[in-house]
DNA sequence: TGTAATAGTTATAATTTTGTAACCATTATA
DNA sequence: TATAATGGTTACAAAATTATAACTATTACA
């Protein structure tokens, strides 16, 4: 296990965290959805239907939150409960077709927020910034849905 | 401008974005200091003094909550306030050695944190991420440093 | 069957973040 | 000099997130 190296990937994303949090958040604001609205419509688009606690698992969000979350979304209509026909315990959350669309209008306004930005970027950059965000986002999606 | 490659940035930000939180958000928790204040630690370590203003400009936080956030770092001794010479109405914030400590001291605790998760990755793994969060940052950094 | 474990909800409180408006001091400018 | 603009603070309210505990319903299992 190199140390320095998981130390220079705890510096990153330490640093990555603000200045992504920048480039997501406004294009979220004004609109009729809270972050953690839009992290579970994130989700369930990636993952399609998931339960309560997967949710809550794949976001490391408390259980509590996520039904909070959940019921302002049925509230708006973008997402509906599902029975399990296996274990009547088990509530499943799907993303309706209005969902799916609100979900796209806000990805529509961050790209076009980032497009003005990433215009001054060469080619390669972006095809940089393409996969590595891809791999970030693989890896860590990985080690945080363990248990 | 290639549509399909920013829209995938832009899909892939949507999702690093709450994984990346949660793996900071927890290592910061039962430590003196709020998510918010680890990320104005962290820009006055990369970019030096910083005024209130600059920091908020970085961060894209508002005013007044810099200033909260600022005060409580300032009762903590993680940073002080300098005037400055050429304009009365600029406050310079400067991190302190106590500052520095305690930041280092929560990059290690999340350091600590990711290390049992990356356990479960191969080699290959940490390189690749070790890079992709490197280049992330570099890129958003550059992108963002313009006004 | 009886007990423990799991899935989810409810309620409540505390903390953090965001937004707005008013305000003071200082600087820039017409 | 009078006025506007800038940098920062204060005060307040609202929204979002986090944490905890108690609770119901269902399932697993000894």
């Amino acid at each position: 296990m190199d140390k320095l190296k998981i130390d220079q990937i705890a510096e990153n994303i330490i640093s990555v965290y603000p200045l992504l949090y920048k480039t997501i958040s406004r294009p979220i604001k004004h609109q009729s959805i809270t972050p953690g609205g839009m992290f579970v419509l994130g989700s369930l688009k990636r993952n399609g239907v998931q339960s309560m606690s997967d949710i809550g698992k794949c976001l490391a969000m408390p259980k509590p939150h996520v039904t909070v979350i959940v019921d302002k979304l049925i509230e708006e209509g973008y997402v509906e409960r599902l029975n399990d026909p296996n274990d009547r315990r088990i509530i499943n959350i799907s993303i309706t077709g209005k969902g799916i669309e609100v979900f796209h209008e806000i990805k529509k306004a961050l790209a076009e927020n980032m497009k003005i930005k990433l215009l001054n970027l060469t080619e390669e950059e972006h095809d940089i910034l393409a996969v590595a965000t891809q791999q970030v986002k693989d890896i860590l999606t990985t080690i945080l849905s363990k248990e």
